[in-house]
DNA sequence: GCCATCTATTCCGTATATCGGAAGCTTTTG
DNA sequence: CAAAAGCTTCCGATATACGGAATAGATGGC
């Protein structure tokens, strides 16, 4: 009948309910009565699961604030979760280096539904704002440098349905139509990174380029994010060009074999056999 | 009294059961039948739970092979988290400035019940085995330097416990004894540090600093893993000063100020007021 | 130090969500 | 192209989770 209720049913629903509540309340996590109260669950039922969760190792309670935070056997299981092919792994040397060379932030986004997340980020010396946020941060698909090259090397009948979706999505965020978004990504398709400033954070400006799949189409996005001044038209296709060579290598090192033909995958720049 | 099952039974555990096994299957992910002859359930249910499971976000599938792995979603999860008073976060720069000086892989361990857990690591340019193994792997509590000094680190009462419970789980790993195990805590404890080579993996070795709390019980470990070469006597007592320095930076961060009194702590080398 | 209030925990009958067998449908394999 | 394996849907029986109520414990005011 009518569509999907919004309730959380079933207990596994309420669990990771639960725990998304503690995600967010920053660091103090919440007593029993104030899950309770958030989830609009009765005590008895938030004190079962959360027995369920401790002894899962999710959930650890603080014994003298009576408070419950997130679980360490959580965390690990999160540090494996996000890691498609190990990307983050591949990336973080990568990120490293960019960061010190450039001297600025660089961020590493992957697609998530009809977001970009942040997978990992490496801090430059200059103070940024970005849309991004921290590592774990969620933007809107097509929405600041990096999400929109991701976007722009999307399957095409992908990135329809993603367009479809967000263009709702985008509204005050400065994006305003349709054709403007078509607009751009056309021409990050075609030079092969992200870059304009889109003014949208006052004096932040950005360069990202995709990361390719065999396919060629992207599974994650390199991103710099730095003040506006230092992306002016001299140093931005240097910095492209950086980019862009990492992003190859990242590539190299997610398809290192073609699963069919079971040789190297064909990239630019062969390295050894 | 006849003990505890260890048969998942509610639902809430078997979906987690679901993520830790997809946790354990490395990025290729799991398909539907194999989870569900691994947790012993039928397809059915799984599928069940799944679908939960991807609904929330928690688990991706990937249509074309018809695998599941977790979710970009849980890992942004324990990102955004505060963690145990943001250690990963504080300890990251530590982490990155450690390996870059010492040249070395440095380790982030946290305990997880009877287990310790790697939280994070940094790659140094030296290939090395652990048994700690990458971020979100368990080793035994004892086994190990790193692990060792978080053990050696606990209140009394919870070491004798898990003593007790790891002393059988460490058969066959080289710590034989009792004798011998509690020789090494001792000694740790006096040093401050771990770092005999136990030779359980040829060729390598290491050295660990437990990071206090308040209490000057450990909530973690930051060890460093390299080849034995690069531990002799005269580098060792030098990367455990740097080690022991960073691990109070991490305490003196973790414990900003004491929650009865309301002043910073007191740990050694004060910093600002 | 005592009482009032709020929170955490236990108990238990009820109701509902979960389970799994069976069968239909799809994809992979030979 | 046929067979097998895997995935998904359906549905009735039952076990599981739910929440009201009462108890125990903590916190704070007086």
């Amino acid at each position: 009948m009518a569509g999907d209720d919004a309730g959380a049913k079933s207990s596994l629903q309420r669990g990771l309910a639960i725990l998304r509540l503690l995600a967010s309340t920053n660091d103090g996590g919440a007593r029993l009565t104030d899950i309770a109260r958030a989830l609009e669950l009765t005590p008895p039922t938030v004190h079962r699961l959360l027995k369920t969760l401790v002894e899962e190792g999710m959930v650890e309670p603080d014994r003298t604030t009576k408070r419950y935070r997130l679980g360490i056997d959580l965390f690990a299981l999160a540090a494996q979760a996000g890691n498609p092919a190990n990307l983050r792994d591949i990336c973080r040397p990568i990120l490293l280096r960019l960061s010190a060379t450039l001297r600025d932030s660089i961020f590493l986004l992957v697609r998530s539904g009809f977001d970009a997340v942040c997978l990992d980020r490496s801090e430059g010396p200059f103070p940024i704002r970005s849309f991004t946020g921290d590592v774990g941060g969620r933007v809107t698909l097509g929405v600041g440098q990096g999400s929109l090259a991701i976007l722009a090397f999307l399957h095409q009948e992908e990135r329809e349905e993603v367009i479809r979706f967000n263009l709702p999505r985008m509204q005050g965020v400065g994006i305003i139509d349709e054709v403007y978004l078509r607009t751009e990504i056309a021409r990050v398709r075609d030079l092969g990174y992200a870059s304009r400033s889109t003014g949208l954070l006052p004096g932040m400006s950005g360069v990202a380029v995709p990361v390719l799949d065999r396919d060629g189409h992207a599974v994650a996005a390199l991103s710099v994010g730095t003040i506006s001044e230092r992306l002016n038209e001299e140093r931005l296709p240097v910095v492209v060009d950086i980019l862009k060579r990492e992003a190859a290598s990242v590539s190299r090192q997610l398809n290192p074999f073609d699963p069919v033909l079971r040789r190297p995958a064909a990239v630019l720049g062969g390295g050894s056999a």
